[in-house]
DNA sequence: AGCTTGTTGAGGGTTAGCCCTCATGTGCGG
DNA sequence: CCGCACATGAGGGCTAACCCTCAACAAGCT
């Protein structure tokens, strides 16, 4: 069974290529970045690519934009996701996104080489895997409301850049909007995450905290 | 030459046996966590231990610990630490406690199999080997420690209420103090937790981040 | 077609929080 | 006594970040 690998961590990347080489699998490709893994499998589409959700340029969600893309041009490629901490949003994403030949585990938490081997098997043949932690986070996470949830893709970006202590002109120049419409975005923010204005809060630093702490 | 490789993370740990082992090295043994890097480093002193920092139960400082015991057991011993992240806290101790036979990488930045095998050869040898961008950031640092041990009481005070998103109002309120004097204050400690105007930042936010991280 | 949501952004107005200079008083050490 | 660090705070100036209303477009759903 051929398998593909994309991960920017070329340690971590190649001592799996030799585990799954030890397990049968045929690598027939490894990529540092999205575009590469692209190239690859419309080169030459594997029975399953094994995908770092994070990888360059952005380090944010690369990987699992690659996976949609590749399930696109070859609906038959299962796509497992490896990620290195626990995240519902991309995890629901992944459930909602695609129905089969799915697979998403947290590489700190493969405990046993055979078993990884066999949930890359049943990813290329179909079937849909998941951490058991993510579960039991998702299945928790249903009644406790994240209150990130209630931001939009757009607004989680900003929010993610006002966490790393950027300016709303930063925001404006890294994002390619206005300012205009980071101020809205920012609005937008304040309001899902009930911070009215308060005389004695500095909502953005609440903001951020609320980030943080939902990381 | 022989090592022994200790890291919880089962899928990582396996691909550095394997990679190492076609190195030529000779793994004698694997620990998922400090207590078992002991008692096979007791059993059968390896050339070098490969040991990732933040190991179970506490995931902090495990990895360093355990190193700290095997050279104080087993002087000889080379020891080669990996990070997740670039912590120069963690590169700053090691570099004090250990003279020699002492390595510190990262493990995304591991770009070069073979460069790797090497270091971990030179470690074994007694050479000290550490990441080029902890370099750089050490000698940055050598000056500064812990960047909030040059703020005065008062100013960890304003600090510590404006990282719980407290405006100046609301600082100025609960420390019995003027509007003006808190503002000199959050002036004060911008300087001395160096963080210049920049168009870019967001200085309140970096403030806040940095006592976080230090907290 | 209508409605809702998300994205983008304009116009206009306000102010909290920043910036600078200057100053006083206290305590400590040489 | 002098110098330094710390704490406190005044006067004055500036602007990034906030606030509001309004609007256009696209996509998805009914």
């Amino acid at each position: 069974m051929r398998v593909i690998l994309a991960d920017d961590a070329v340690l971590f990347r190649e001592g799996t290529a030799r585990i799954l080489i030890e397990a049968g699998f045929r690598v027939t490709g490894q990529a540092g970045n999205a575009a590469e893994l692209l190239d690859l499998v419309r080169r030459d589409p594997p029975a399953v690519a094994v995908i770092d959700i994070r990888m360059p340029p952005g380090h944010a969600t690369e990987g699992i934009d690659a996976a949609a893309e590749i399930r696109r041009i070859h609906p038959d490629v299962g796509l497992l996701l490896l990620s290195q901490h626990v995240d519902t949003h991309h995890a629901m994403r992944l459930m909602t996104e695609f129905e089969r030949g799915v697979g998403y585990l947290l590489k700190d938490r493969v405990s046993d080489l055979a078993g990884f081997a066999g949930d890359v098997r049943r990813v290329a043949n179909g079937d849909c895997v998941i951490d058991p932690e993510l579960v039991a986070r998702l299945v928790g996470r249903k009644r406790e409301r994240d209150p990130l949830t209630a931001l939009t893709e757009r607004e989680r970006s900003v929010l993610a850049l006002m966490a790393q202590g950027r300016s709303n002109s930063a925001l404006s120049t890294e994002l390619h909007l206005s300012a205009k419409t980071i101020e809205a975005h920012v609005r937008s923010i304040f309001t899902k995450l009930d911070l009215p204005p308060g005389v004695g809060d500095h909502r953005r630093v609440l903001a951020v905290l609320a980030f943080l702490r939902s990381s």
